[in-house]
DNA sequence: GTCTATATTGTGATAGAC
DNA sequence: GTCTATCACAATATAGAC
């Protein structure tokens, strides 16, 4: 019934797993389980662990940017529509996808020198039309603290979600609720911030 | 010239290694030369390398939740007190333990069960005493997004440092001064929203 | 308490038949 | 392309001398 290649098979095994529970701790044997395949498999179409989990990585980490730096360097949005956009992009993306930015961003703090290519990319393309807005409204706070805050309360509740659940904060259930009635609310707090 | 014992030495290497690099990318050997000792009195002291890991993580987690529980439950403190306090205590830990939220958030991701014990505790205290307070002072938002917000805009910047310094948005030798701005700014914004 | 040597298992990778 | 069997080495843990 599933149409899928024997390397798609393994490539979405690799996801789950290390996403799940990194790289270090992730077994091939264990992908090739979850693949329905054999270890022998892997090898043959990755020709190793590494390789395999840098096509992983690259990919969550282009989903998790990409989510952010087209709106940013698009010169004809508005400070307000950047900021509904991210802020819709990324709620959306990550209740689809809850481990994606704690995952990214572990990895980030654990081996940092593995994203060093892909990042530069994305460097300096969206400050400098960032700031300008800014500028151009009298708006005091700087582009940084913008992009940071506005991540920090959107990307934020699913990075602790397990502290934010254990804590008995917001009950498990009601977490997509929470963070989907946040969306308006973040907006309306980060404008009135900059107002 | 330093006068730790060995079990200590090994807790402190354990930390640092751990830490940097999560549970399974860490050997023990590696621990055994940071403590500049041997592998055999690491198993000696602590039995296992898992058994050696818990004890690091139950520190760090009661470093990480004992930054908050107390005040957030003190009823003589008032609202903006409270913020205020919280901003500063986790700006102050943070700066000298920058890796300790991506290492807790991580490992609660990965090993939710390791944690439930410790939460249990922290449990329901806070959240009826900063019910109270919110309410008493006609204020619309709930206890749970304004400590989501607090602890957003105070922690993130910690948490996805590589990212915001690969991007460019802050560099590396500015981090420091950058979260030491934001304190004011953080509880200044915070204010506003609630108002 | 400390150390060297070693037992034992786990793990990434490959050889070679089909 | 796929699979079983296996190699080679890494890693946790322990035995036993001091």
């Amino acid at each position: 019934m599933d149409k899928l290649t024997t390397e798609q098979k393994i490539i979405r095994a690799a996801d789950k797993l290390f996403t799940q529970k990194g790289y270090a701790a992730t077994k091939t044997r264990e992908i090739a389980e979850e693949a329905e395949t054999n270890l022998a498999l892997l090898n043959y179409y990755f020709g190793s662990k590494e390789n395999l989990y840098k096509k992983v990585v690259q990919e969550k980490f282009i989903m998790l940017i990409g989510a952010i730096s087209p709106v940013l360097s698009n010169e004809s949005l508005t400070l307000e529509d950047k900021i509904k956009s991210i802020i819709e992009n990324y709620t959306k993306l990550l209740l689809e996808n809850e481990e994606l930015p704690i995952f990214i961003l572990n990895e980030l703090t654990i081996n940092k020198e593995l994203f060093k290519d892909i990042t530069n990319n994305a460097r300096q393309i969206a400050q400098p039309v960032l700031d300008k807005q800014l500028k151009e409204k009298n708006i005091e706070m700087s582009a940084a603290n913008l992009i940071v805050n506005t991540l920090s309360l959107t990307l934020f509740p699913f990075v602790a979600k397990p502290l934010i659940v254990s804590s008995g904060l917001v009950k498990e259930d009601e977490f997509t609720g929470f963070v989907s009635e946040r969306k308006e609310e973040i907006f309306e707090w980060i404008i009135k911030t900059i107002k």
